[in-house]
DNA sequence: CTAACTCCCTGATAGC
DNA sequence: TGCTATCAGGGAGTTA
């Protein structure tokens, strides 16, 4: 299940192997994702169209295309996987995008479980709108801080947990690193967010930090993953500290790591660490 | 406004 | 062994 660092780690195996390839030709399965599949439009802006570059929001991976200022966003959902092939390769079977470019190699999307969405922005929209604006701020960006964290959480009474895993709050934290943020601060995950003290936050902050650029750097020897990968693997995982681990001893205080479902979420964590 | 729901989907796993 | 039930989850949308 791709979060922001497996995300990234796609984005930086894929730059390689797209950046100035025309695409050839557009093939799409016909099966709806999430939302429809845009087909006439990935026709019309996508096909022809050279990648100039592509950049991250989030989960979101955004693709430019050189020619005519369009774009296409990719959101990979639960199962979603990108690929680079040759195009004797044989097909997969969810494969729901495959983008021929004219050199013969292959970008193709699967996804089992159609959670992704594929959007194409025509010419001028990007310029127009930042398709992203209802995001909250990247925890990269260098406005991304306590006090900022501070400021989204006053007066909510949600727990905390789920401040986090709301994309408007912070961009690109899912349920796993939710979970290791929350354990790396020692803070319990059904703490209201508005009642965290600025300390409390400053720490949030440095805890996603760390953890989303450990998680990099954990995925960054299988970039190499990407390309000719019919067997690309499954996601690289950071080691966990309590995500999946219910019963388990804390790495920490060795108390029995406890699991709760907090906002339809599993959520794991030390009952005697996380007190906060 | 916030917060808590619903829906989308299939593969892996557990239980019988 | 083969079936069925359960769970996994992000984001958009809806409801209270």
């Amino acid at each position: 299940m791709p979060e922001l660092p497996e995300v990234e780690v796609i984005r930086r195996g894929l730059l390689p192997h797209v950046i100035g390839r025309q695409v050839h030709t557009v093939a799409c399965s016909g099966k709806n994702l999430r939302l429809p599949l845009p087909e006439a439009a990935l026709q019309q802006w996508v096909k022809g169209s050279a990648i100039s570059d592509i950049r991250r929001r989030g989960k979101f991976l955004l693709f430019l295309l050189a020619n005519q200022e369009a774009a296409m966003i990719i959101h990979l959902g639960m199962s979603g996987k990108l690929g680079i092939f040759p195009a004797a390769a044989p097909p997969g079977l969810h494969d729901h995008l495959v983008l021929t470019f004219t050199d013969g190699s292959q970008l193709r999307y699967n996804d089992p479980r159609r959670f992704g969405c594929i959007r194409v922005l025509p010419p001028g929209h990007l310029a127009a709108a930042d398709p992203f604006a209802k995001l909250g701020r990247e925890p990269f960006a260098d406005d991304f801080s306590g006090p900022y964290l501070q400021e989204k959480a006053r007066g909510r009474l949600q727990p905390v947990k789920n401040f986090l895993l709301d994309g408007q709050m912070v961009a690109g934290i899912g349920n796993i690193y939710a979970n290791e943020i929350l354990f790396v601060c020692g803070i319990h995950p059904t703490t209201p967010a508005g009642s965290l003290s600025g300390r409390q936050w400053e720490r949030v902050a440095a805890a996603t930090q760390s953890v989303l650029s450990r998680a990099i750097a954990a995925g960054g020897s299988s970039i190499s993953d990407f390309v000719n990968s019919s067997g690309q693997k499954g996601y690289f995982q950071l080691e966990l500290a309590v995500y999946g681990r219910a019963g388990e001893p804390c790495p920490c205080c060795h108390t029995a790591i406890a699991k709760q479902v907090i906002g339809g979420r599993s959520t794991f964590f030390c009952p005697c660490c996380q007190k906060g």
